[in-house]
DNA sequence: CCTCTAACGGACAGCGTTCTCCGTTTCGCT
DNA sequence: AGCGAAACGGAGAACGCTGTCCGTTAGAGG
C-alpha cells in the first residue's frame, strides 16, 4: 500500500468550510464573551450560523472553546506588547495593556482565574495560556525592578495578583464602566490608596 | 370580633423548631458558603438536617439565603468594628477586617460584587447590605481623608473599589491561600506596587 | 458532472439544580 | 392525653445547559 486510493487524498487540504466555520466559531464567542463569561454553547453556535454539532465538533468542550479564544487574544496582546519600548516602565505599560484585553474579553478572565487558583499545575487546559501569561510579565519585571522603579520587596507572583485584583473589578461590572473601573483600580494598585511617604519606608 | 377563638393566638409566638431550623439553616449555609459560593440549595438543606421544603418556607429563594448569611456576617463585622479606635487608621484597620471576613464566606463576595455591579439601584435584596456595607466604610473615610492619611483625589467609591480588588483574588482561590493572598494583595493595594517616591507626588 | 467522504445541523438524551406538592409529623395549648 | 394548626420532608416537576446521534448537505477531485 504504498499509494492511496484516488478519492482519499493522504492528507487533505482543510476543507474551505471548516475554516470559515472555525473563524466564525471565535468571532462569535469572542463576542460573546466580551459581555459575559457563562454564555451558554448553543448561544454561540447560534450567533456563528452552525449547528451546536459544528461547534463540537471545533471544540471538544467549553474550556476549549474558551482556551482558544483566549490563546487569540493573548495573541494580540504579545503583538501589541512588542510595540511596548523595553525599559523599566514596560511592566507598567504592558499591565495597563493585559487590563485592557481583560476588560474586552471574559476569556481572558479564566487564564488569570486559573493562573491564581493553581499556578504550578499543569494539565488544564488553560496552564499553556498562564504560562505564556506570566512569562510576558516575567520578562519585564526583572528590569523594572532592577532599575528600581518597584519596591524591592516585590515579585513576580505579586504582580499576578494585580491581574487577580483587576478581575475582581471587571467581572460582575456593566460593559460600559468597566473600561473606567478597571483603569482606576490599576492606578490604586500602581500607587496605593495611600497618602505618599516623605521618604522610603 | 374583639377577641380570638382559643387555639388561634392572635400573633403566634414563634414555634421553637422553627427557630432551630433557620439557626440550623444558616449555620449550615454559612459553612458551605466559606468554601464556594455555588453551593447547590439541597446540600445546604442537607447539611442543616432538615428537607428542602424547609429551606424555601424559610427563605424563598437563593438569594434570600445568602441575604441572610451575609447580614449576619456584617452583624459580626460591625461589632468588631465597633471595638477599632476611632481615628485616622480605623479605615485601614476596617478593610482588613471586611477582607478577612470575606475570605470567610463568599455571601460577603457577593454583597462587594452587588456594589459594583449596581451600586445605587435598590430593590435588590442585598441593596440594603450594600448600603450598611458603603455606611461602614464612608463613617471611617472622612477622618482619614482629613487627616491626610489617604491621596487627596481619593473617593469613597475607591475605597469599595479596593474591596472589589480583594474579591478578585479571594474567589477561585483554594481556601487555605486566601488569607495570605487577600491580606498581601490589601497590602499592596494600600501602598501600591511602585517604589516609594520621593516627595508628594 | 459525478461520486465519495467529510462536515453539517437540528433534535434529543442526560444531568444537575431550583423550587413545589402533599401526605405526615410535631408543636403548643387546654 | 387530646386536638387543631402550622411546619416538616421526600419525591418529583420544571428548567437550562452540555454534549451526542444520525439523516442530510456540500466540498473537492476525477
Amino acid at each position: 500500500m504504498p499509494h492511496v486510493s484516488p478519492t482519499t487524498p493522504a492528507s487533505a487540504a482543510v476543507r474551505s468550510d471548516v475554516q470559515r466555520n472555525r473563524r466564525a466559531l471565535l468571532d462569535a464567542a469572542r463576542q460573546l464573551l466580551a459581555v459575559r463569561g457563562d454564555v451558554p454553547m448553543y448561544e454561540v453556535a447560534r450567533r456563528a450560523g452552525v449547528g451546536q454539532a459544528t461547534l463540537y465538533r471545533h471544540f471538544p468542550d467549553r474550556r476549549a472553546l474558551i482556551a482558544a479564544v483566549a490563546e487569540e487574544v493573548l495573541d494580540a496582546v504579545e503583538e501589541e506588547a512588542a510595540a511596548i519600548p523595553p525599559g523599566p516602565g514596560a511592566l507598567e505599560a504592558l499591565l495597563r495593556l493585559i487590563v485592557a484585553s481583560m476588560v474586552r474579553t471574559h476569556a481572558l478572565l479564566q487564564v488569570v482565574e486559573d493562573e491564581s487558583s493553581n499556578p504550578r499545575e499543569p494539565g488544564t487546559l488553560l496552564h499553556g495560556l498562564v504560562q505564556r501569561l506570566l512569562g510576558m510579565v516575567a520578562e519585564r519585571f526583572a528590569p523594572a525592578k532592577a532599575a528600581g522603579v518597584l519596591r524591592q520587596d516585590l515579585t513576580v507572583d505579586d504582580v499576578m495578583l494585580v491581574l487577580g485584583m483587576a478581575k475582581g473589578v471587571i467581572e460582575g461590572l456593566p460593559a460600559d464602566e468597566r473600561d473606567a473601573a478597571s483603569a482606576r483600580a490599576l492606578e490604586l494598585a500602581l500607587h496605593g490608596i495611600l497618602a505618599p511617604r516623605r521618604r522610603g519606608g
